[in-house]
DNA sequence: CGATTTAGTCTATGTTGTGGACTAAATATC
DNA sequence: GATATTTAGTCCACAACATAGACTAAATCG
């Protein structure tokens, strides 16, 4: 529902219309601003004083574009202040970025750690003294961290920063925002949709428009971006796309049903136990044939669960992730045929497979530019920030 | 993107805002309003005079609650003055209503014609003939029709009021709002999502949250409503219901897919040929096993894909409309059965099943409706509407 | 019947954006 | 090379809107 504009609250929401134009649009003039957002020249002069003053954005030189006129100054946003913190708690790892306003990465850092072996407040203390740290390197590096936000592998209340189920971590109901108590908002999200959001600032994700990102994992996750927001459904758990039924007569899946996508292409049917995904890719280049056939089950699956998701969700294009991208050259052609076979005549045009741009950090990524896209979508909140 | 506020466009959010307001939390006091919307008395006093002035609202009696102090004003949403035209073109007829600001239907008439014989122009014709009748019989009763939104059985471009192609009516690139040619602005929008939506505001919708509404007819469409809008995917085109995958080795379905889930529970998986819904509905209440099964066949396929659906999109609850209502005693059922096994494991809640309750009329209503909505989120722009 | 409480209006005020005049700095034209 | 033209950005008087608090109105409580 739409809020109530009150006279400093149309300031702050003019702030973040001329900082978003500067996110989206790159450096741009004060003119340039001012026709875009429909702004007069005056206002815009000052609300880019103001985010100057704050540190979000500064002067880049002149703007001499061959047209004649005095030539404008080129503004853009800068990240020499402001930041954000980004978490990850995962099975086999925990992760750390502190990322600026301009979503450069600026710290990066990932620990091995087998986090089921240990106990929740064991690996929240863990990850906090890895947070620490990186704070400090940011403070040292003139940088004021905003905020935090914690992937994590399962389903969160993003409202009490609690997980209230983590089946691969083995945890029920650990407050996580609130145990790892740090000196800054920490919220938390799940990890399919940071991902997402990962490949849509870190990866190729500005130039895809509308896009479904499919993380595989030991689940497989999914998360749709449309317009720069990601789908939540309901109650934030849209996107199970692992659970999707493939063939209601298939083998029993450990949700309970049968036939999920999960059992014909989840990283259980695909590796044989205690094998890695780096050995999987091995075989498949010495075109072993069993592995590639099972990369072909696993693709076909995949294109009937995707053309499913493409009916009820129309993505622009899919961006296969986690660990379809090493696998995308075996995988991709079954699952794009399907596809083809099953939306040709009804769409003008069916969804691109794209491979991600990312890796193994688009859900630590992903959270710290999350975190920078609230405080883009609301840089009045944090202009009185102290100077960390 | 959020749009800069300027002077005008931060009171035409406040008038958005109060009007909002009255339509969600019925009628209420100045001082309520106030309080709710974060704005001072006075403000509001002076948008609510506004509104008052405009026909939008007006001040119906005192209200004394019981507690002491001066008793308040309530000022609910008015009809008398502002009203919407929704239009419906299907297989085999025409339909039209006037909805006035408060939601109240204020003429609805359906006209029964076979479409496939005759030509879009002919089509056209006969419904702006439709039309032009219902804004007469509107202007008799002191109403100002905005807008009109037509609802076609297809999929359409909304920006240019052209359907692109609806298989069932055998049209190609018809542009429905250009030739329908009314002195008012006229949209179009595909029927599903409509029924969606008039569901949402004529039915049971209110009470509901956010839902799936599936439109059974001869193909099978859905529309989610989350948070009281349509989700509608990148191109418009999601929620083919009528078309996620079953069971991959199914039976060809004219899509050029095998096994979509129109071929198990669409209009003529169910129905022999020239047989009425109402003929089914006979046999069912007599106890016919052929028709008992082949409703128990078509409600497990439904359920198999509502438990996709409810996977990708996470909807709080399901709406059954169109053919799926008069089964809905002898399909519930099964649907039930396949979802709670599938998902009862990961899900606190499986969601409801519930029947529509706004029966044929739901595309229409929903067309008038959301030209309703158009206004209510923006008064300012209507503000002016010379009196019809 | 007076005290208290709540609703709504009125008036002076403050914040914000506006529009046009103005200065600055480039290219185009002669 | 001087002048006209064009565009960028700032300045200043002004207008639009919401605000705060005083004020009036109309009820209940004691």
């Amino acid at each position: 529902m739409a809020q109530a504009v009150r006279h400093d609250s149309m300031r702050a929401g003019n702030l973040a219309v001329v900082l978003g134009e500067l996110d989206r649009s790159g450096p741009l003039t004060r003119a340039a601003l001012a026709e875009t957002t429909g702004l007069t020249k005056t206002t815009v002069s000052k609300l880019v004083g103001d985010l100057i003053d704050a540190g979000m954005a500064v002067e880049s030189g002149a703007v001499r574009d061959g047209e004649r006129g005095r030539p404008g100054v080129a503004v853009r946003l800068s990240g020499h202040r402001v930041a954000a913190l980004g978490l990850e708690i995962n099975v086999d790892y925990l992760a750390a970025c502190v990322v600026d306003l301009s979503r450069t990465v600026r710290l990066i850092r990932t620990q091995p750690v087998d986090n089921r072996a240990a106990s929740p407040v064991d690996v929240i203390g863990r990850l906090r003294q890895l947070a620490t740290g990186m704070l400090a390197d940011a403070a040292a590096q003139g940088l004021s961290v905003a905020g935090a936000i914690v992937a994590l592998p399962g389903p969160v209340d993003r409202s009490t920063g609690a997980v209230h189920r983590a089946p691969n971590l083995g945890w029920r109901d650990v407050t996580v925002a609130e145990t790892l108590a740090l000196p800054l908002p920490v919220l938390v999200d799940n990890e399919a949709n940071l991902a997402a959001l990962g490949e849509l600032w870190f990866g190729s994700g500005a130039s895809l428009g509308d896009f479904l990102h499919v993380s595989g994992e030991i689940g497989i996750g999914a998360g749709l971006v449309v317009d720069g927001a990601l789908f939540r459904g309901a109650h934030g758990f849209a996107g199970e796309l692992g659970h999707v039924v493939v063939s209601p007569d298939g083998p029993a899946c450990r949700c309970g049903g049968t036939g999920c996508l999960e059992r014909y292409a989840g990283q259980d049917a695909l590796l044989p136990p205690d094998e890695e995904i780096t050995e999987l890719v091995a075989r498949l280049k010495a075109d072993e044939p069993t592995a590639a056939t099972a990369c072909e089950r696993a693709g076909s699956a995949l294109g009937v669960a995707l053309t499913t998701a493409v009916n009820l969700l129309d993505p622009d294009t899919i961006v296969l992730g986690g660990i379809f991208a090493p696998l995308f050259p075996w995988v991709s052609g079954p699952a794009e045929e399907a596809m083809r076979k099953r939306l040709g005549q009804m769409r003008a045009r069916v969804p691109a497979l794209v491979v991600s741009q990312v890796g193994a950090d688009a859900a630590t990524l992903g959270a710290a530019g999350q975190v920078i896209q609230r405080i883009i979508a609301d840089p009045g909140a944090f202009l009185l920030t102290p100077q960390g």
